[in-house]
Order: C-alpha cells, then structure tokens, then sequence
DNA sequence: AGTTTTTTACGAAATGTTTCGTAGATGGTG
DNA sequence: CACCATCTACGAAACATTTCGTAAAAAACT
C-alpha cells in the first residue's frame, strides 16, 4: 500500500537510521519542522497496523524499524506518480527532469553508461 | 497549488481534449471507471473556485477549460515528488525510472541528445 | 401548459490524514 | 514509598478529498 506524505517522512528517517525510539523520529522530524510528539507517535503506531514498520520493547518503550524497504516503496511510488502524472510514460518523465534540474558532468555520464547498458540488453 | 488526484484526472482530460462540459468529462472518465455525474460536477466546481479551470456559460450549460497549463502543473508535481521521494536529487530519479522501465533505440538515444545538450551548457 | 430531461447548486456522508489532549502505565530518584 | 519524568494508548477534533442525494432552474417535448 501506498504510505502518505507523513508515513513516507518517517520511513526515510526509518532507511537512514536504521532502529529508532519515537522519541528519536520525532527530533530528526523537529531538526526540519515543529511537530508534537505524540503526533508522531500516532502517525507510527497506524504505520505499524499497516506493517509499514515493526517494533520490539526495549524497557518501557519501543524501538522501531521500516519494515518495508527504501528500494520496494520508492519503486510502487515512482510507478504510480509516472502513471497518474505522466499517462505511464516513464521516458517523458526522465526528459522533463533532466529538462529541469542540473546536473553535474559525472551525473550526466553516469546516465549514460546506464544508457548503454540499457542498449545492449536489446 | 497542488491538484488531488482525481482533480489532476479532470486537468488531464481537460489538456488533452480542450473545452469540455461536465457531462463529456465525466463520459471520458467512465471509460475507464464507473464514476456518478455528480461527483464530477463538484470536484469541477471545486477546481473552478481554486483557479485551476475556467467556464463559460453556453446556453444552459457550462464549458471548461484548464486554466493552468500542463507543463507548469506537472513541473511542479514533478520537482515535489523529487522532493519528497528521492530527498531532492533529481538524478535519483532519473536513474530509478531509467532502470525499471523499458525503452526503445529511438527514446534512449532521444535522451543522449538532451544530455549532450546539458554539456554544452556547462 | 404540463411533463420529462438536462444541468447546476448545495449539503452532507464516508473516508483518510494530521494533529494533539488526556489518561494511564512504567521506571527512576530523593 | 511518594513524586516526577517518560512513554504508550486512546479518542477526538480539524482538515481535505471523494462521493452522491436532492432540490431547483432551464430547456425540450408533446
């Protein structure tokens, strides 16, 4: 399923950092914008009936880590945005981000020697 | 400002086709879901008083038409998504779309013209 | 003119998300 | 042991989105 904008925060944080505390998440989250702690600690135990994340005690609280990988999640996101967005065309995607954004020499061949990979599997 | 998904529907059927009443609006998304009359008259009505479409009155009827452009919308929905999914980096992006998703001779040299291009710049 | 059809406008229910207040449990400290 | 800090659980408010029922206006039909 597909998590929304405040579980895909989390989950980042999650990839990152590996085991956290809520109290953990919720200072990275407070590094970027206000947000109260048990705002966090609601939006991560609906994260958990979603099995986005899984826990373990440690104490008295509970440490917490994505249960769903960066690569999987980001890969169903990018598909579904190309498909709403972009009628399905991943390729009209990959031109207007590189219409619109900058890159740097070793980006640009970086793209390149994938375009050649990509070339010789045809 | 950013549409909802089914309101960013709407915008795409409203791009491709140009001036639209409600009813021919709501026909073309019935070719691909079953969706009341009514439910597309208010989300219309919705994007009407948030600028995003325009109308015109004819005769009982009204006619709509996007009132933001395709290329700005999605550029827009494009460098958010960047944002929230791939932490900012563009070439992310690219790199993931490149890699899952198949492409012709022809789109992949398209995209070696763009990055020789983006060279030049440099 | 009266009935039917088409269309708009309005309101509200259903759902999902985000935020937070409060209560209660747990564990440490004087 | 009583107090305080920390943490969880629960519920609910606030907001946005999606969906649709119903009423009313306007036009078309007989």
């Amino acid at each position: 399923m597909k998590p929304s904008a405040g579980e895909l925060e989390i989950l980042q944080i999650l990839w990152k950092n590996g085991e956290m505390t809520v109290k953990e998440v919720n200072e990275e989250i407070n590094k970027v914008k206000e947000s109260g702690y048990t705002t966090t600690l609601k939006t991560m135990q609906i994260m958990f009936e979603k099995k986005f994340i899984s826990r373990q005690s440690l104490g008295r609280s509970h440490v917490y880590k994505a249960d769903v990988t960066e690569e999987e999640t980001k890969n169903d996101l990018l598909d579904k945005f190309i498909e709403s967005t972009y009628n399905g065309s991943a390729m009209k995607l990959v031109m207007q981000a590189l219409g619109n954004h900058d890159a740097s020499k070793e980006e640009l061949d970086q793209i390149r020697e994938l375009l050649d990979e990509m070339d010789k599997g045809n």
